[in-house]
RNA sequence: GGGCGGUUAGCUCAGCGGGAGAGCACUACGUUGACAUCGUAGGGGUCACUGGUUCAAUCCCAGUACCGCCCA
């Protein structure tokens, strides 16, 4: 006997740690011979991270797809495993040694990176416990690391091979710099942070006193009203700090304003330099001024305008972030002495870079050179790690040429080899892939694949998979064996991760796995790793990976974007708003599979997750109400029955039941194959709850209670079967649950993980369309009783007026249930309603409840005129439809048709509500 | 500035060319032996606004307003 209610904090670890014992999800497991393979692979969580709702949305979703296949008797893997994390990591690590008053640079590479693997080993991959408690079927045997050998293999491989096609280079060009971190970061890891600052206007002086006309007054119609004569410029910059570097001025071409002074020169306030004007069309007229300051050194666009005007760059600053004047030789070349240097050398040397903007500001105010200052908001870049505000700087990095692997990406997508669903995720990709800059992999940080170069005296690179075969083309090169040393850079953890789909399959070498599960299948993921991830392992799985003919082959045929779960008003959970749920929390609260239900039902295309604590409250009842179904069903004496054969069935309301089961069959594998996840979780949910728990189980309680045993026997067969594929289909989405009722049920044998997936066949019209009219005439009394405040406990006869041979036949067969639901004692036919009763229409008979001095006559009366009201203005509506000749030219003729019916049936339901109504009138 | 999406019941959201739906919340009644994590019944909506296409528009198209996200 199953226990009053299902304890899910209980069951939980017991169910998976059956699945565990028996490797329910091992590759292939439960699975036939020679069957199609289904493989996902993780989006490989960071191995410092831990489960929040995103993971739990991403990963509900995967388990859903990875099951139901499963089910379907399909050779399934789905490939768990991590990202090693290079930054994130590091600063865990090195934010442990700082507790212990340790230095990752006092003890050295080596010693640094031992440490880190033992912190992997010890607090690493917390994350995939909770996934396991989440339910999520991977193959845990097969757990991958991008730092274990075989990916470090592949990254080598990779790297290597793209060194000598010449896709992957050295450049000096400006990159994002995280100072307090220390190291290049990509584009992508650049948060733009809307920020409250301020637009300083400051003169810069023109050379030898030169003077020109500036217009500061304008007419309606823009014409200059009023000139002055200045012998300054002024340039307006949220960065002060950053003049120091100044190598120019810009203005736009066409701004008249600026026209004459245009190939000038101006002589930088402070530091003395004397700087051109240049025009360029970066300068925008509207903003600030119309004239821009140029540090080509600090500053992406003007690092355009540089190149184009010809400008110096000239860096001023370190690498974390502070400013260096004294000794530098860019800075100092060409440079007049002066008191004014002199002040600025011994002021601004070494200072804090929003120290020394202070400091520039205060000073250019002193100099009566600070024309205003407004109030600015503007977004500034910060490191999404480090979260400090980040520095283009000029260095040494590695890129990979994004531009020509981005090309097979993009006709792939364009071609249809790879589907995103839902579609318009493919703009987003275009957009990004057609505008591709060049990738920085290197990263000044010493966790992760350190980049296999080599450097020769002379500065001579050598890019090989080893030492060995460096030095061996070195001495090739240089005719005699020579010292090398290695670049200490390491590559972006997105390199290794653009590998995953085939590393983790074990490429480069040529495995079982890789041949049966490459490609793979779906990549289920966020919209915020389109970038990051999916375009650059679309960009390294076409590079690399061929078949027979060479023809590229993709790591996936279709990426599933899902939403962002938000909190229950759409704010983007965040620690700082102190609106994050943890799925773990809900997960004790009400189980996983309550929390995993209301992620999918909730999972709508193209829309946001907005999670409500009370939603999942609602799908744990959910659970509680199939388990008590169940439990009831027991209770009666429901067992499967080796010999039962839906296609035997004779009572109409198991045909009706089966044949909604197998219309939910339909709905939720359809959903599913479609990543309809809500529309398949929600068609469960309807049949479970509001037919199977409603209707069916009500309508057998009196087979249950009576005599007939032939129809008991087959009541207890049918919803055995019933159940069982509820089990099933229920099985995705709530997988623990299901599990635990599938074991509980007698006679049976195997997990319900590899049971066989349901099809749909059974249909049975007829038992349907009686069932239909069994639910509204039962809804129908039971709505009058309650309108006419009729006590519960009251039985009263039924008089049924009107009805033909079929309806009485109907009324004979569910009398049972009819006088149990509707609470009527005895069902009589009449040729007239009684006096004193209460009328409804159902089909072509009206049922009357001569409820005698329990009627209320007046609240009788109202309710009928209400609803022969409906009923009219529903006819008016169709007869006027129907009298339109264009309607009846033009609509399809089934639509015709069905209107037509309608207005038959409710002309005869507004006949008889009449009926009715005078027999109330001449009652009162 | 460019792109994407949203606006439907008090709240959170489905639906989508031919009769406005769900869950939660709300109201009334109810413990009749599966389930109070429940049952029965009920109230509640000019489907943002303005035009257009169509026999027919919440749905398609255009524009407006407001809101959100991504990118510069």
């Amino acid at each position: 006997m199953l226990e009053k209610n299902y304890n899910a904090a209980q069951s939980e670890p017991i169910i998976a740690k059956r699945w565990e014992d028996a490797g329910a999800f091992k590759a292939g497991a439960g699975s036939a011979d020679d069957t199609d393979s289904y493989c996902i692979v993780i989006p490989p969580p960071n191995v410092t991270g831990s489960l929040h709702m995103g993971h739990a949305l991403n990963n509900t979703l995967q388990d859903i797809l990875i099951r139901f296949e499963r089910m379907r008797g399909k050779n399934v893997l789905w490939q768990p495993g991590m990202d090693h994390a290079g930054i994130a990591t590091q600063m865990v690590v090195e934010r442990q040694l700082m507790k212990m008053q340790q230095h990752r640079r006092d003890m050295g590479r080596d010693k640094f990176i031992e440490k880190v693997w033992e912190w992997k080993d010890e607090s690493g991959g917390l994350i995939f416990n909770q996934l396991r408690r989440l339910g999520a079927s991977c193959d845990w045997s097969r757990e991958r690391f991008t730092m274990d050998d075989g990916l470090s293999k592949a990254v080598l491989e990779v790297f290597v091979a793209l060194y000598k096609e010449g896709l992957i280079y050295k450049d000096k060009r400006l990159v994002n710099w995280d100072p307090k971190l220390l190291t290049a970061i990509s584009d992508l890891e650049v948060e733009q942070i809307d920020t409250k600052g301020n637009l300083w206007h400051f003169r810069y002086p023109l050379e030898d006193g030169v003077s020109y006309e500036h217009p500061v007054a304008f007419d309606d119609e823009g014409k200059v009203t009023e000139w002055e004569t200045r012998n300054y410029l002024v340039v307006a910059t949220t960065r002060p700090e950053t003049m120091l570097g100044d190598t120019g001025v810009a203005v736009h071409p066409d701004d008249t304003r600026y026209a004459p002074i245009i190939g000038k020169h101006v002589i930088l306030p402070l530091v003395g330099r004397r700087i051109r004007i240049v025009a360029d069309e970066y300068a925008n007229p509207e903003e600030g001024t119309g004239a821009v300051k140029m540090t080509p050194a600090h500053d992406f666009n003007d690092f355009e305008v540089g190149k184009r005007a010809g400008l110096r760059a000239v860096n001023i600053m370190t690498c974390d972030g502070h400013i260096t004047l004294k000794g530098n030789e860019d800075f100092l070349e060409d440079l007049p002495e002066s008191d004014a240097l002199s002040a600025t050398l011994e002021e601004y040397d070494n200072g804090d870079r929003f120290v020394v903007r202070g400091k520039i500001v205060a000073r250019m105010e002193e100099l009566g050179l600070l024309d205003k200052v407004e109030d600015h908001r503007h977004k500034v870049p910060h490191g999404d790690r480090g979260g400090v505000p980040i520095e283009p700087y000029l260095t040494d990095q590695w890129y990979v040429n994004a531009e020509v692997l981005a090309k097979p990406a993009i006709a792939s997508v364009r071609e249809g080899r790879t589907n995103f669903v839902p579609k318009n995720w493919e703009k987003t990709y275009f957009e990004w892939m057609e505008n591709i800059q060049p990738w920085c992999i290197s990263r000044q940080l010493w966790w992760g694949h350190q980049i296999p170069a080599w450097y020769g005296p002379d500065g001579t690179v050598f890019v090989e998979r080893t030492e060995e075969e460096a030095s061996k083309a070195a001495e090739t090169h240089y005719g005699a064996p020579t010292e090398l040393v290695r670049d200490e850079d390491v590559l972006d953890t997105w390199f290794s991760s653009a590998l995953w789909p085939f590393s983790t399959l074990g490429w480069p070498d040529k495995t079982p796995e890789l041949d049966r599960y490459y490609q793979t299948d779906v990549l289920v993921t966020g919209f915020d790793i389109i970038f990051f991830w999916v375009a650059r392992m679309m960009m390294m799985g076409l590079h690399f990976m061929k078949d027979g003919n060479g023809t590229p082959i993709e790591p996936f045929h279709t990426v599933y974007v899902h939403a962002l779960v938000r909190d229950k008003h759409g704010a983007k959970m965040s620690k700082s708003k102190r609106n994050v749920i943890d799925p773990l929390e809900l997960i004790d609260e009400y189980g996983a599979d309550a929390l995993r239900f209301t992620l999918a039902i909730m999972a709508a295309q193209g829309r946001d997750v907005k999670l409500d604590p009370q939603r999942v409250a609602g799908y744990r009842n959910f659970g509680t109400k199939l388990w008590n179904a169940a439990r009831f069903a027991e209770m009666n004496g429901v067992a499967l029955q080796a010999d039962f054969d839906p296609l035997e069935v004779k009572l109409t309301i198991n045909r009706w039941i089966l044949t909604e089961l197998a219309r939910t069959i339909h709905e939720i594998t359809a959903g599913i194959e479609s990543y309809r996840f809500n529309e398949a979780s929600a068609a469960a949910y309807r049949f479970v709850w509001n037919q199977f728990c409603d209707w069916y189980l009500e309508l057998l309680k009196p087979v249950f209670g009576g005599e007939d045993e032939t129809a008991q026997q087959e009541a207890q067969g049918c919803a055995a079967y019933v159940l069982d594929e509820v089990y099933k289909l229920l099985h995705p989405f709530m997988p623990f649950m299901t599990e635990e009722l599938w074991d509980q049920t007698p006679g049976r044998k195997g997990l319900l993980c590899h049971a066989v997936w349901p099809t749909p066949g059974y249909q049975d019209r007829e038992a349907a369309d009686e069932i239909n009219w069994l639910v509204e005439l039962i809804s129908g009394l039971r709505s009058v009783r309650a309108e006419m405040n009729v006590p519960p406990s009251a039985v009263s006869p039924l008089v049924v007026v009107g009805a033909g041979d079929d309806t009485c036949v109907r009324l004979l067969r569910h009398d049972p249930a009819i006088k149990r639901l509707a609470r009527v004692e005895d069902v009589v036919l009449e040729q007239e309603s009684p006096r004193g009763s209460a009328q409804i229409v159902v089909g072509e008979a009206a049922y009357c409840l001569p409820l005698g001095a329990l009627i209320d006559v007046a609240a009788e009366k109202a309710r009928l005129e209400k609803s022969l009201g409906k009923i009219s203005a529903d006819h008016d509506k169709i007869s006027k439809k129907l009298q339109n000749e264009k309607f009846v030219a033009n609509a399809r003729p089934e639509i015709v048709q069905a209107e037509r019916e309608k207005l038959n049936d409710l002309d005869g339901q507004r006949e008889k509500l009449m009926a009715a109504l005078n027999r109330v009138e001449e009652a009162g």
